[in-house]
RNA sequence: GGCCCCUUGGCGGAACUGGUAGACGCACGGGACUUAAAAUCCCGAGUCUUCGGACGUGCGGGUUCGAGUCCCGCAGGGGCCA
């Protein structure tokens, strides 16, 4: 018998596929659709394991789903603009585009290689001049609609790139590129007004069930509602005071406001701006706290520190009360009003401030229990519940109770009011780069910022661009930027930032309902397709992309593209790809290609140096741990590589990748093959009617064929892949170990058989294909309707109960499915090993699980 | 620091709503076939054992006739927010 030819019949399939057109997807009314979508990737060059591993994920599901009867969308495209193709360009001369649409051609071969169900037909790049424009229009939607504007604010500059970087992007307070120490600046740019949704984005997450709860926990986490109040400070002291009027400041704590002994400003307050025109110290302290960086781990984590102002304001609930005015460097300008009142006692911030400072700890909040004559705050703020007290009208109340007696005394004083604040901000768009989506926008100095006209859409990106200047080549453009301001003729400047690229992840979905549509989507078609039903991705994109996708589609609905408020129905979040460490005797890590095992049983090097095996981590370049998905395909095929993805580990969970993984599953793609083809000639025809009487061991064999349908359509649907893949081994083995005998068992064998192979399907799709073919089929596969389960099957005939004596496990009887309770008792109290253990004790109680347990209580 | 999740043989992992712990795979051991090896097939296997059984799901308690599963505390690992 011949070895499986992996190499020739996944050929052969991928081939058959696409010449039938067997994935592409048409909206048909009235019958039900099941959109399945994977992250599109970003075109690096090369899949690495972790696309194999979403791909195969949602190939399955994809497969699986059409077999039920549902019009399948299953498509696939590019996350192809993007800082990798500019530094490609800076380093090796090769245009971005060039770059990219290379590494599109080398990757599409590559998913190709995999036997994905994908249509083809819809993709698309998001560099795409007929993608991006389609995007200009959204985002001259979104700035008809009030939802995009412009402002300044700070950001991390890197003063060697001229580039601004994300906080992430910031190492040490350096630059990632180019090592420069990072600066602060202050910068325009465009913002996508998320918060407009914050409300209806949070709570719309209560009711996402197939979300996982982490996924949701995470946004409501970022999007951070906090109910508290706006309170009023009036300012006393030097005229800068006066002309302020009042310090707004916002609380979630307005029960603690007779525990307060300070205020404090944020270093860019506009009061800190006012007051550092004239005071040289103060604006040193400024610069100092920029130092520090943007992010707020690092303010978080620093020295609280201040700055003394010489203010005061007077207390909202108390005229004759002055607290101090401090600026800070823990007080963030992005959240609340960027202004604080400190109560050192009930919060840890505050009171380290103080303490550093000698200011008043005044504690007004009673733990419970406490003894309020001995009650004192030492180096722990107490940011528990519990009792007010020190606090006037409000003694004696719970803290939730004192919140709202505090807010409605403000609100009747006039000096503050019930406010919720939400921790999300608005989403800053710009970016000083060239591969991105062109902003369209033309800045005039009469008008102000102008839309480009619709038609003069797109604004495309020039192809004529140097790379050789730090900074933006845009910018740098001798005369792109240069035209005329569409509203007054007068001369004028394009906007020379382009879009960050999560803006093209926020929409892409539904312009795959529509790819080639002169609009940014046809409402017909999203109507029909959204939202998606099965996304499939990485947790890395828990929050941002995920999020963003999200506001994209409400704001979609609100300009009537779409009907859907929510993108993603179902959301599965797979588990990372990872691999034995190596390293060499000097450190250098050492990839798993080049170790091999030496004479004296160690590891070495190819060339004979001893090699280390340090942790299983996930694959990445640094490590040099990782694997070839190309390299695998090509010794193994895709099936193997897509079947041991599935097998073992859970989807959700990380999975290592090993050798004898792979083997192991190589092993099962022959063994299947050899099953069936080893059979063939013993089988009855294709279709055979079924046998009258079936018994013995061939009705046990078809018993176990259609538990194994109910079992591996369940697992399918709950994404237990690897449950899966274990129940089709133990049928596997069963078909193994089965011996025809006659007519009615040869059936039996070829039903087996059958169904094991379409249950093997979706998971391994060129095999089954071929073997499906070589069954006697004509219609492939790929086009072939799940297996039922006959129910009738599914119920066994006898059962296996457990005789538990006191709770421990005896004995096990052997009983018919269904008997009664007195019957399990009998027959229980008869077994040998149970009247051993009993010694002639008669049971105090009886407990009858039926067709599970007997626990006798003696 | 706060919140959330996880912890089962040598390893990855099964165990439906509390009811026979360890399915299935990997690795391992034994056997068959072979001149030999690879491949393949069959068998074995949680630990200890006086062969009756005892002990076993990170640790310590609790609830229950019965706990991997529920509750409380602790330890270790991971994630998110700070």
């Amino acid at each position: 018998m011949s070895r499986y030819n992996a190499k020739e019949i996944e050929a052969k399939w991928q081939q058959a596929w696409a010449a039938a057109d067997c994935f592409r997807a048409c909206e048909e009314a009235g019958r039900e659709k099941y959109y399945v979508l994977e992250m599109f990737p970003y075109p690096s060059g090369r899949i690495h394991m972790g696309h194999v591993r979403n791909y195969t994920i949602g190939d399955v599901i994809a497969r699986y789903k059409r077999a039920r009867g549902f019009n399948v969308l299953h498509p696939m495209g590019w996350d192809a603009f993007g800082l990798p193709a500019e530094n490609a360009a800076m380093e090796r001369k090769v245009h971005p585009a060039q770059w990219t649409y290379g590494n599109i051609a080398a990757m599409r071969a590559q998913l190709k290689s995999m036997g994905l169900s994908l249509d083809w037909s819809r993709e698309f790049a998001t560099c795409d001049p007929e993608y991006y424009a389609q995007q200009q229009k959204l985002f001259l939607e979104f700035f008809a609609h009030d939802l995009v504007y412009r402002k300044e604010t700070w950001v991390n500059w890197d003063p060697v790139d001229h580039t601004v970087l994300a906080n992430e992007q910031v190492i040490d307070g350096r630059g990632w590129r180019s090592g420069a120490p990072v600066e602060r600046r202050k910068l325009p740019g465009w913002f996508f007004k998320i918060t407009a949704f914050a409300e209806a984005l949070l709570d719309e997450l209560q009711c996402m069930e197939r979300w996982p709860d982490k996924v949701r926990l995470m946004q409501t986490n970022w999007i951070g509602r906090s109910e508290g109040a706006r309170v009023f400070f009036p300012l006393e002291g030097p005229d800068v005071a006066e002309a302020f009027g009042s310090l707004e400041v916002f609380t979630t704590r307005p029960d603690t406001l007779f525990g307060a002994s300070f205020c404090a400003l944020s270093p860019h307050h506009p009061l800190t701006a006012a007051l550092a025109e004239h005071d040289a110290e103060l604006r040193a302290f400024v610069a100092e706290c920029d130092r520090l960086g943007t992010s707020e781990e690092a303010i978080e984590t620093a020295e609280k520190r201040g700055y003394k102002t010489g203010l005061s304001v007077r207390h909202p609930l108390d005229p004759e009360w002055r607290l101090p005015v401090y600026v800070a460097n823990f007080v963030l300008m992005e959240y609340g009003t960027g202004a604080i009142f400190g109560c050192p006692a009930h919060d840890q911030r505050d009171l380290d401030f103080a303490r550093k400072y000698g200011l008043s700890v005044t504690p007004v909040v009673l733990p419970p229990e406490a003894d309020p004559a001995g009650f004192r705050v030492g180096e722990d703020a107490f940011v528990g519940d519990g009792t007010i007290f020190n606090s006037r009208f409000l003694d004696g109340l719970e803290v939730p109770a004192a919140k709202r007696a505090a807010i409605d005394r403000l609100e009747e004083l006039g000096a503050g009011q019930g406010t919720t604040q939400f921790r999300l901000r608005d989403w800053g768009v710009s970016r000083q780069r060239y591969w991105g989506c062109p902003i369209p926008i033309v800045h005039c100095g009469t008008c102000g910022p102008v839309p480009v006209p619709d038609d003069q859409l797109p604004v495309a990106l020039p192809e004529d661009v140097s790379f050789e200047l730090p900074g933006n080549p845009l910018a740098h453009h001798p005369e792109w930027r240069h035209v005329a301001c569409p509203r007054c003729g007068g001369p004028a400047e394009r906007d020379t930032d382009t879009m960050d690229t999560f803006v093209d992840s926020a929409w892409y979905f539904a312009r795959f309902c529509s790819p080639r549509a002169a609009t940014p989507m046809e409402p017909q078609a999203t109507a029909y397709w959204l939202p998606v039903d099965q996304y499939i991705g990485g947790i890395e994109h828990a929050v941002l992309h995920l999020l963003y996708a999200r506001f994209f589609t409400r704001a979609l609905q609100r300009f009537g593209y779409v009907e859907a408020a929510e993108p993603f129905a179902g959301l599965f979040t797979q588990g990372m790809v990872t691999h034995a460490t190596y390293r060499a005797e000097d450190g250098a890590w050492v990839e798993p290609g080049e170790v091999m095992r030496g004479a004296d049983g160690g590891l070495q090097t190819r060339d004979g140096r001893a090699v280390a095996e340090g942790r299983v981590e996930k694959m990445s370049k640094s490590k040099r741990n990782t694997v070839d998905p190309a390299a695998i395909i090509e010794t193994y095929g895709a099936d193997t590589a897509r079947w041991f993805m599935l097998s073992d580990s859970p989807p959700e969970r990380e999975m290592e990748w090993t050798d004898a993984g792979i083997e192991g599953a190589w092993r099962f793609v022959n063994r299947l093959w050899r099953l069936v083809t080893g059979a063939l000639d013993s089988l009855p025809p294709a279709g055979a009617a079924m046998p009258a009487e079936i018994a013995g061991p061939a009705l046990e064999l078809r018993r176990q064929t259609h538990k194994t349908i109910a079992g591996v359509t369940r697992d399918i649907e709950a994404f237990h892949f690897n449950k899966a893949v274990a129940r089709l081994y133990e049928f596997a083995n069963a078909l193994g170990g089965f011996a025809a005998g006659d007519a009615a068992g040869a059936w039996v064998r070829r039903e087996a058989l059958e169904t094991l192979v379409r249950l093997a399907g979706p998971m391994m799709p060129h095999l089954a294909e071929e073997l499906w073919q070589r069954l006697g089929h004509e219609v492939p596969l790929a086009q072939t309707a799940w297996p039922d389960a006959e129910a009738a099957l599914l119920v066994e005939e006898s059962v296996t109960l457990a005789v538990q004596i006191n709770g421990k496990k005896r004995a096990t009887i052997e009983l018919p499915r269904d008997a009664g309770k007195a019957a399990a008792e009998a027959a229980a109290l008869a077994d040998p090993a149970v009247r051993r253990a009993i010694e002639g004790q008669a049971p105090r109680k009886v407990i009858v699980v039926p067709n599970r347990i007997v626990n006798l209580v003696v």
